[in-house]
DNA sequence: AAATCGGGCAACCGCGCGCAG
DNA sequence: CCTGCGCGCGGTTGCCCGATT
């Protein structure tokens, strides 16, 4: 047995929602707030799931949605956060304000993803395809599991040195694999939008090490740095995604979202200077080589994220 | 001009998590 | 501790519309 249903299905519409919808839900959330969705039909007077009526409020009819199309500084912030936590499309969205998980999902969906490919980036792993291709190359001379007589972590070399070939299948977890558990949870916690001021609090400082482990370095340090930087960087810096009208009508998707994106992007520009990050990274991108990890002569000027 | 194709996006579905009783 | 319920999330579907043949 399933879980029962949310609503009584058979007296439920579904599909494009109308004017009339619309201004009816709006009207009832401007007037008693968000709290309670599957009580919100019955008191809206619509005919709809309450979980339909939440889903069309979030990404549709709430105030302050931005519902022009992705700058660029956006797209660059998308694809950092991407090889940082993988499709976690409501972390990612936290830091784009106006921006919906659905949004951001799709225009990942339809969009970068493509553009990545057409860049020679895989979308999923955020390395070279070449270098995934040639990886791939090497499966077939990795030894059977039998030959080790072990369980299947023994796959990985104990000593990476002496078994290069193998090395490489280490570097093909997806990127965002490269950030283990923990380093994942410090940055979600700091991106939390629930929590306003965390990043900014004495006791979450963060430094890039606190995520950025000595195996990540090794597996692609700058795919995510240079990425980070320019999006940092372009506009004027993090503020760029915190100009935005935050007095957002009925508390939802309110005031903490943009001080957050803001307190968590200066956290780790001060936390650069301070360790000599942002000497490293001006390095990066001055370097042909990056973002190809060495393996190409395009720069990331030449990626033309521009439409 | 009509038919087909493909991209983009809104909406739905099912599951996991957290919380209250 | 267990159970039920509501919410939120990520994956997927299906429709609409513009481009192409």
């Amino acid at each position: 047995m399933g879980r029962p249903p949310c609503c009584d299905k058979a007296n439920v519409k579904k599909g494009p929602w109308t004017a009339e919808e619309d201004a009816k839900l709006l009207a009832y959330t401007s007037n008693h707030g968000t709290g309670n969705w599957t009580s919100v039909p019955q008191r809206a007077g619509l005919k709809r799931c309450g979980k339909s009526c939440r889903l069309r409020y979030t990404n549709y009819l709430r105030p302050n949605l931005k519902h022009e199309n992705f700058t660029q500084e956006e797209e660059e912030l998308i694809v950092t956060l991407h090889a940082m936590l993988g499709s976690r499309w409501s972390l990612i969205a936290n830091q784009l304000p106006g921006r919906t998980d659905n949004d951001v999902k799709n225009y990942w969906n339809t969009k970068l993803s493509k553009k990545l490919r057409q860049r020679g980036i895989d979308p999923i792993t955020h390395r070279p395809i070449a270098d995934l291709m040639q990886s791939i190359g090497t499966l077939s001379i990795r030894p059977p599991p039998s030959a080790a007589g072990a369980s299947s972590s023994s796959y990985l070399p104990v000593n990476p040195a002496a078994a290069p070939g193998l090395q490489l299948l280490h570097d093909d977890m997806p990127y965002h694999a490269a950030l283990n558990h923990h380093q994942q949870q410090q940055v979600i916690t700091l991106l939390d939008a629930d929590a306003p001021g965390a990043a900014a609090s004495p006791d979450h400082q963060l430094k890039w090490s606190d995520f950025l482990d000595a195996a990540a370095l090794e597996a692609a340090p700058q795919v995510v740095l240079g990425q980070y930087h320019e999006a940092a960087v372009a506009g004027g810096g993090a503020h760029a995604y915190g100009d935005t009208d935050s007095t957002a009508a009925n508390g939802v998707g309110g005031d903490g979202e943009d001080s957050a994106a803001s307190a968590f992007i200066d956290a780790m520009l001060d936390s650069d200077k301070e360790m000599g990050v942002d000497q490293l990274i001006a390095d990066l991108l001055a370097d042909p080589a990056y973002y190809y990890g060495g393996s190409s002569s395009s720069s990331k000027s030449e990626l033309g994220w521009g439409c």
